[in-house]
DNA sequence: TGATTATATCAAAATATGTTGATATAATTA
DNA sequence: TAATTATATCAACATATTTTGATATAATCA
């Protein structure tokens, strides 16, 4: 099922921790402009998640494409970058779905 | 993090299964007696969750024991017998983990 | 254009997780 | 008490996941 692959995208802590990243640059009242990349400041590229988490190039891009094939992140290729938003509707799903299967609330 | 083990716990098919089956078992309005365990028909034990799932017994134990350290799942030994409950409270503090940790709602 | 920079992918290795059959423990039943 | 039943645990194996370093691709910059 679906909410079986999200909780496994999720059970891996840099995952999470990057999700959580994910979610707070999209909420940032003032968006940082990192990297040149002027024009669209939300969102985190490869290298910055890189950088912030002192992870080697190869490791981001692995965990950031299981976080693209859950559908919990979204991509988009700026120029050389490529930028990673959170999913906030997928999320919820997988909320609403664990509400359902397991009779909370 | 706790919600990092959670979701581990939930990223088994067969262990999502299990819990899904004890919410059920729990909120059935006319529990089954099942097994000779008259007295308190909520919960399922080890056996009954074997023979619902066809899986051999050690399997079945190994499963319970993961959920059962995450908190998910509380046991009660009876008898010869193991019963385990859900623990919806356990679900509802991850969802809500959730919801803090990546801003829902 | 050539050098640089960002990311993707691959194969190998390391690590973690799940499955099985065998054996152990402990309660129950005959 | 002996046989039976339910569960736990263990070691071996199978499978899956994660990490790494090397190499490839492709955009950008000088």
């Amino acid at each position: 099922m679906d909410n079986v692959k999200i909780s496994q995208a999720l059970s891996d802590p840099i995952r999470y921790k990057i999700l959580m990243m994910l979610v707070r640059s999209e909420n940032a009242c003032c968006p940082v402009i990192s990297n040149n990349a002027v024009e669209s400041p939300v969102g985190l590229c490869n290298c910055e998640i890189m950088n912030e988490l002192s992870m080697i190039q190869s490791r981001v891009s692995y965990h950031m494409k299981e976080l693209v094939e859950t559908g919990l992140v979204n991509e988009e290729p700026r120029g050389k970058w490529k930028y990673y938003f959170a999913n906030s509707k997928k999320m919820l799903d997988y909320v609403d779905q664990l509400k359902l299967d397991f009779n909370l609330e």
